[in-house]
DNA sequence: AGTAAACTCCGGAAGC
DNA sequence: TGCTTCCGGAGTTTAC
């Protein structure tokens, strides 16, 4: 499940095909390529990868021109690079050759909740433009949000682990990290935003970023289908304190985590470190 | 209006 | 072995 950290590590390790050039893009599965009416083939032939970079859980290829090509990796999205002469792993949607040396970028996605925009030159600004369902607007980044900026998102009387789930108030977070935070913080996932103190705001804020940082140094956390670009396994999961450790011992308190239902997702918490919560 | 919950997409894995 | 159920990122819909 490519959460912030996944993202950031795949945007990383795909710095290498900056420059390079695109030959004719080949759609296996033409749902993946969402919205736009446009072809990609003639959107993307024999442009040039100006930059690649991460905008909350989106990675964004800058073409040559003004272009975009947005992934978004939903839960099960991979995107490598390999050489053309290896063979297609299931479920490879679409894949972009690079010019040159015989490599090619491929997009796979075994459940396709994953997916690629287009985004043209021009309209590219805040609302979506004609061309459908870009992206939602994302809230600020979760890598980087002041505490100032946090304190304020977290005005609001809903769950906090509902709000650090909702991408439109604050963007990166997924069940993962969301969990790892607020155990680090010692917060639980029921309590009322609204109702956390200051010490509280600046504890959960911190926790988040210093969770994030380790994760994007641990290269992200494979569970099952996350993969680096080169195809590298992260092993943030070896450092998990609460996310899938349902019934093993508390690496504070040894009592046992438990897993409860929190807005819709099964959540991770420690009964005894992250007891009180206010509703 | 703001929040919460249910439903949708999908296929692999776990459970029976 | 073979069936059913579970799971989830994010958008949409429905209900408080």
């Amino acid at each position: 499940m490519p959460e912030l950290p996944e993202v950031e590590t795949v945007v990383r390790t795909l710095q290498p095909l900056v420059g390079r050039r695109l030959g004719a893009p080949r759609v296996l599965r033409k749902d993946v390529v969402r919205g736009a009416r446009l072809d990609l083939r003639s959107f993307a032939r024999g442009r040039a990868i100006g930059a690649i970079h991460r905008e909350a859980k989106r990675i964004v290829f800058e073409l040559n021109g003004g272009r975009q090509i947005q992934f978004h990796l939903g839960m099960t999205g991979q995107l490598n690079v390999k050489r053309r002469a290896e063979p297609l792993a299931a479920h490879t949607h679409l894949i972009l050759p690079l010019v040159g040396n015989g490599e090619e970028l491929r997009f796979r996605d075994v459940r396709r909740f994953g997916g690629v925009w287009l985004v043209p030159a021009v309209k590219r600004t805040d609302g979506d433009s004609d061309q459908g369902r870009l992206f939602g607007s994302v809230g600020p980044d979760a890598l980087t949000v002041s505490l100032r900026a946090f304190g304020d998102l977290l005005a609001r009387r809903r769950q906090v682990k509902a709000l650090l789930l909702d991408q439109q108030a604050i963007a990166g977070l997924g069940n993962i990290y969301v969990d790892e935070s607020l155990f680090k913080a010692r917060i639980h996932p029921l309590t009322t935003a609204a109702l956390l103190s200051n010490a509280e705001i600046r504890s959960l804020h911190r926790a988040m970023q210093c969770t994030l940082r380790a994760a994007i140094r641990a290269g992200g956390s494979t569970i099952r289908d996350y993969r680096s670009a080169n195809g590298e396994e992260g092993w943030f999961q070896y450092q998990h304190q609460a996310y899938g450790r349902e019934g093993r011992p508390c690496r504070r308190c040894r009592t046992l985590i438990e897993r409860i239902q929190v807005a819709g997702r099964s959540s991770h918490v420690c009964p005894r470190c992250q007891k009180v919560f206010r509703c």
